[in-house]
DNA sequence: TTGGGGCGACTTCAT
DNA sequence: GTCGCCCCAA
């Protein structure tokens, strides 16, 4: 028997050990929870619990993937018995076994937020809606939230105050478009994302037989991350948990990062409300076996500016490590050529190995920086995220095909393929389709397969040729697996051929990638932890995948890992580089107009600290380039929060005394303006009562908005406030307009710390 | 029915 | 800088 109890600490043991009974761990960042809960998986089955009678829901499928290897390590292959996945893939996967009881089949395709927006815009146009008033990802927003706060569209059309705050933003008919969408989803027998949750809360609520057998079936529940459940999901496992109350929950208040998806804090509150404070087993696993103190203390000191949080003090007996560098760029290229060359710099001095090193932003769109700075210097890089392999149109227009094969009621499906390759079908004709199918109350399908006594004329000859191929197709579905019906439907269908033909560059990557995609087909019938090999079981892996779960490239793993700080949860690197460290950028301008939650912004800034080790680095842009616009950046006030005694401030990198105007490589040599200097001089004496830094400062020479002398500031310029080490300037320009500029110092107030020009914006 | 040009909106994060 | 939509010619 391996002996896994003796390496732990007493919370960790208290917590692997806990038997029967509602348990909550709170558990900080680097805590060792994975351990934890891989332990506590197998300590029950130890202890005579049936594998398949354990249920434990993932963030995402590979975590799952690796915690069932890590369990199996002790005890053996009886752990590929376990329910294991994400809340998505877990309740689909029981939805396809009780889907009659709910109106669905088992086949029924799953709807990814394109397929969604895509349903959304017909229904706007066809009820002669204005889509400019209602865009289509506003409704979607609305509608979603909705669903995850399991409100139905006829509550949604019946509910007083959600129907006044449609009116007040101007959409009144979003509740009719819910309705519409939701008839459209069943009728095509799909599911959207949030469906899949929101029908298993239907089905369990319905078909109390059906809930009956699932809350015997599962003798144990865990969930982990639970700070990221929304109202959805956990009702799910409330309902589940309801018969033998062994529920275990993993969570970090402040490591909570998907509210704006409908996660909600409240549920650890909740929690213990629902099964009785006494009731309630409470394990704080505090001590942080992953990162300095440095690190630890320096994340402390962010997550401390919430208000929201639980009690809980994370702390260390590692070692001090480095202070944290801060890096200052003139540009987001530089940027990227500066943490190019630290990366380097630390490879070579402390022998690491490129797997070492994490760069995380904030939006996927600020990748291309430092993609190609790390490529000029040869060095190996991997993105997760972004626009993602699944996401490319020539493996969706594939991946259409199978689905439309699988299951004809597919309505966004059949769209996408009815004409493509063209064969000569229009929008009218598939708009004429839709119109008589819905006449009918047929599905498109059954009109499509016998177009004859429907439609005349050229093309219903086309259109037959549709029909007998997809028949033809469907043939195959029972005879042969997932990749032989893929291969042949993608010579078939023509897809192959037409990329095939198109011998441009991009032409040729189109081919190889569905090329790739079938090899994916290949892989996933092979691979023995599949039970089920048919073409649909394939379908429904691809459409849950998660970012983290994106397939590695093959053999060589030793690269640099670049992705968002949401896409990091659960990582952990030596070296961490969090770029773009900007006000509007990080924390976000959209997220604070939107939802203003700060406090997300700031647990989000502390998930991406805690991510590293040994050594972290932060950086900022002084100018980047937004929609192909340059745009002047200031600092994050994040930089401002952390506790400048963690930071190497005095060696703040400065960027040499140039800037890149010209996208996306020549740099022009370009001198600074010595009349920015003095105006940043003559201000920093004003406000901080100090001396001028001694970094030089860049503005754009040609704008009309940076100042051009000190005499020309003198006459309007004021400081506002100094919160958070910051002072707004306002001035009037040439025209008369008044404008404002932001400068920076330190939290004591004494030392000017940084200083720019941010984004002289006008005030109204 | 198809394809190209012009135009506006758009970008957070993600199952 | 990129995607989708609208309009018009072929």
């Amino acid at each position: 028997m391996v002996d896994y109890i003796s390496g732990l600490n007493e919370p960790q043991r208290e917590a692997v050990m806990h038997g029967n009974g509602p348990l909550m761990i709170i558990a900080g960042a680097g805590s060792g929870k994975t351990r934890v809960l891989t332990y506590r998986i197998a300590h029950l089955i130890e202890n005579g619990v049936d594998p398949f009678r354990i249920l434990s829901l993932t963030f995402t499928n590979k975590a799952a993937g690796e915690m069932r290897h890590r369990i199996e390590k002790v005890v053996g292959t009886e752990a590929r018995n376990i329910w294991m996945g994400t809340f998505h893939s877990v309740f689909a996967k029981i939805l396809r076994i009780e889907a009659k009881a709910i109106g669905y089949t088992s086949n029924f395709s799953i709807y990814d937020t394109d397929d969604s927006k895509s349903l959304l815009r017909s229904i706007v146009k066809e009820m002669g809606l204005d889509d400019k008033v209602y865009r289509v990802n506003s409704v979607f927003g609305r509608i979603s939230g909705a669903k995850n706060r399991l409100i139905g569209p006829e509550e949604y059309i019946n509910n007083v105050v959600i129907q006044a705050d449609d009116e007040s933003a101007r959409m009144p008919h979003i509740g009719r478009i819910y309705k519409q969408y939701a008839l459209r989803c069943f009728a095509a027998n799909a599911m959207d994302f949030d469906d899949l949750l929101f029908n298993t809360n239907v089905l369990f609520r319905d078909h109390l037989d059906i809930l009956n057998k699932y809350q015997h079936k599962f003798q144990h529940v865990m969930v982990d991350e639970f700070q990221d459940t929304n109202v959805s999901q956990y009702l799910i496992t409330r309902k589940l948990a309801a018969v033998h109350q062994n529920i275990a929950i993993v969570g970090d208040d402040a490591q909570s990062i998907y509210a704006f998806r409908g996660a909600n804090i409240e549920n650890i509150l909740n929690f213990q409300r629902d099964y009785g404070k006494e009731n309630v087993k409470i394990v704080k696993l505090e001590e942080n076996y992953r990162s300095t103190k440095t690190i630890v203390q320096a994340a402390n000191s962010i997550i401390s500016r919430n208000k929201n949080q639980l009690e809980k003090s994370v702390f260390t007996n590692n070692e001090d490590g480095p202070l944290i560098d801060v890096i200052k760029a003139s540009s987001d290229n530089e940027e990227g050529k500066l943490v190019a060359s630290a990366i380097f710099e630390a490879k070579m001095n402390e022998s690491l190995a490129n797997n070492d090193f994490a760069i995380l932003y904030r939006t996927n769109a600020q990748s291309r920086a430092f993609e190609e700075a790390l490529r000029k210097v040869s060095l190996k890089y991997r993105i997760i995220g972004g626009l993602s392999f699944y996401q490319r149109k020539e493996i969706k227009d594939l991946i259409a095909y199978l689905r439309f094969t699988v299951n004809q009621q597919d309505e966004e499906a059949f769209k996408r393929i009815i004409n493509l390759p063209k064969r000569g079908i229009g929008d009218t004709t598939v708009a004429k389709i839709s119109v008589i199918a819905a006449e009918k109350q047929d599905s498109v399908w059954e009109i499509v397969a016998d177009i004859s006594k429907h439609v005349a004329g050229r093309s219903s000859i086309a259109i037959e040729g549709f029909a007998d191929l997809i028949k033809s197709f469907k043939l195959l579905l029972d005879q042969k697996d997932a990749f032989e019906v893929a291969s042949h439907i993608a010579k078939a269908s023509g897809l192959l051929k037409e990329l095939y033909d198109d011998k441009t560059v991009e032409g040729l990557a189109r081919y190889e990638n569905v090329q790739e995609l079938l090899n994916a087909i290949k892989e996933f019938v092979d691979n023995p932890d599949n039970e089920e090999k048919s073409l649909g079981a394939f379908l429904q892996s691809v459409s849950l995948l998660t970012t983290a779960d994106e397939k590695e490239d093959d053999g060589d793993n030793d690269r640099i890992t670049l992705m968002t700080i949401h896409a990091a949860k659960g990582l952990e690197f030596k070296n961490v580089h969090i770029v773009g460290l900007e006000e509007d950028l990080f924390p976000s301008q959209m997220m604070l107009e939107s939802r203003n939650d700060l406090e997300e912004e700031r647990r989000l800034f502390y998930v991406a600290i805690t991510r590293a080790e040994k050594r972290l680095t932060i950086s900022y842009a002084e100018t980047r380039y937004h929609y192909g616009r340059l745009k002047m950046c200031e600092p994050s006030r994040f930089i401002m929060e952390i506790d400048q005694k963690y930071l190497k401030a005095s060696k703040l990198r400065s960027a040499p005394s140039r800037m890149d105007f010209d996208r996306p490589e020549r740099d022009k040599s370009e001198s600074t303006s010595t009349g920015s200097m003095s105006f940043v001089r003559s201000l920093a004496q004003k406000t901080a009562r100090s001396q001028a830094p001694q970094q030089k400062v860049s503005h754009t020479p040609s704008s009309d908005f940076a100042p051009t002398s000190t005499a020309d500031l003198a006459a309007g310029q004021r400081v506002e406030h100094a919160k958070f080490g910051f002072g707004v300037v306002k001035r009037l320009d040439v025209n008369g307009t008044e404008r404002k500029a932001t400068i920076h110092f330190d939290t004591e107030g004494e030392k000017v710390l940084l200083l720019s020009f941010a984004k002289l914006r006008v005030v109204v």
